[in-house]
DNA sequence: TCTGGGGTCCTAGGACCC
DNA sequence: TCTGGGGTCCTAGGACCC
């Protein structure tokens, strides 16, 4: 048995952990740039708010019902998602970590009073000692496990856990689970399998096979296999290794110079060299693009990016901004109102495998020993406190954060103060 | 004024090779 | 007039996820 347990309304449960006034309230947080609402509370919910809702588009509403509304604080959830994992690994061992407010855990081999039992008792646990509400799904297979998630999300509220081993129970389930619910199927399929009256999980399940293998490939067949209990998605209880890296932004403004979009991408560039370094791997390929907004009708559109092959793979900062400031010249032209930029790193593989030809000389020990102490110090003091020129100070590609709460549980400055 | 960011996997089609 | 076949590799684009 598989269980998938998943943090409700996750970005909002952690907002209202430190602010209990938030409570019953609707409550939304926000994309980068404050853009979209990307986590509802339940009340916003029945307000009609729909995931990644553009704000600009609710004003209104938001006004009218007095939605509390945040910025994303990516330092608080982080933190928080650590906690409530920390938690479930101290009762399963076999977990696998699947998103920041999601797990899987390996039922097949453990020793609980029952499995019923344990959900419980996990759900109760990550409660009392976070304050986050949860909700468990078990089920054989990781598919149902997620349909059987939704289903206690659904109808099984109270308990907030559902348990589907039977046949029946998993009859029950797909029957009740529209289409467009299940786990893999996006807006496209959804819409294909409505035009040929596919209506349920339970429709889906008796489709013909052959047909969803021609219309869905390998990975439609994939999701009728694992809802007929037979599991096809991979276990993988340690995460594989990134085959990209990838930072971008919406810039806070429309920028048009280039020395503005040089101080982005310069920022972007080390971001993505610091994440490498993280995991000690090295990249071969860096693109760097730029675009306009494709939102602004009125606005010439452009978009371009190119692709730059390194001499010799690397994570270091500085070498890779010679890079993409290259690659940034070679793109960037003047006339255009430029809304966004980024640096995707690709090729990536493990540092020890670095490979020289006989006229490179390999990165200097002075080097690593500078890209080690600026991590660290950046680990220990925030972000860009050490950073190169090229960054810039201005920042003015910056993003908006109107609505930020504070780091809680990370930043001693901003630990919470109770009076007792 | 205002529409996120960071990933994965699969497939089709072109380039190239023998 | 007649113009192969089979394989691999790479890339772009589309689908999906949270």
């Amino acid at each position: 048995m598989i269980a998938l347990l998943d943090c409700n309304n996750f970005y909002v449960s952690c907002e209202r952990v430190f602010n209990p006034s938030l409570r019953g309230k609707p409550v939304i947080v926000l994309s980068n740039n404050d853009g979209c609402a990307i986590a509802r509370s339940d009340e916003a919910k029945e307000l009609g708010i729909k995931m990644a809702t553009p704000v600009f588009m609710i004003v209104d509403l938001i006004k009218k019902h007095n939605v509390q509304v945040f910025s994303s604080n990516y330092e608080l959830y982080g933190d928080m998602s650590d906690r409530v994992m920390r938690i479930i690994k101290s009762f399963v061992q076999v977990v696998e970590v699947y998103s920041i407010d999601e797990i899987f855990l390996d039922l097949s081999n453990i020793k609980y009073q029952s499995i019923e039992q344990l959900a419980i008792d996990l759900r109760q646990s990550v409660q009392q000692q976070t304050g986050i509400p949860v909700t468990v799904g078990v089920a054989p297979t990781k598919t149902l496990a997620k349909m059987a998630n939704r289903f206690a999300k659904k109808f099984k509220k109270k308990i907030g856990v559902h348990y589907a081993a039977t046949k029946e129970a998993i009859n029950e389930m797909l029957t009740v689970t529209e289409v467009g619910d299940i786990w893999g199927i996006g807006h496209q399929y959804e819409k294909l399998l409505l035009l040929h009256n596919i209506k349920t999980a339970f429709d889906f399940v008796n489709t013909n096979e052959e047909w969803i293998r021609k219309n869905m490939s390998v990975v439609g067949h994939r999701m009728v296999k694992e809802m007929k209990g037979i599991p096809c998605i991979k276990w993988e209880q340690t995460p594989p290794p990134r085959k990209a890296i990838c930072t971008s932004r919406s810039f806070g403004n429309l920028l048009t110079k280039k020395h503005q979009i040089e101080e982005a991408v310069a920022a972007f560039t080390a971001s993505c060299a610091q994440k490498l370094r993280k995991e000690n791997t090295v990249a071969n390929t860096l693109q760097v693009f730029v675009q306009t907004n494709p939102f602004r009708h009125e606005d010439k559109q452009y978009f371009a990016s190119q692709d730059l092959h390194l001499r010799v793979p690397s994570n270091n900062t500085k070498e890779l901004l010679s890079y993409a400031m290259r690659g940034l010249n070679n793109i960037f032209q003047n006339g255009f109102n430029y809304h966004k930029a980024g640096i995707l790193l690709t090729d990536i593989v493990p540092s020890k495998f670095i490979q020289l030809s006989i006229f490179d000389k390999p990165e200097s020990s002075q080097q690593k020993n500078l890209m080690k102490t600026i991590d660290k110090v950046n680990r220990n003091f925030g972000r860009d406190t050490v950073r190169f020129g090229s960054q810039g100070f201005d920042k003015q590609w910056h993003l908006r954060r109107q609505y930020l709460s504070k780091a809680f549980t990370t930043n001693p400055n901003e630990f919470l103060t109770i009076k007792i």
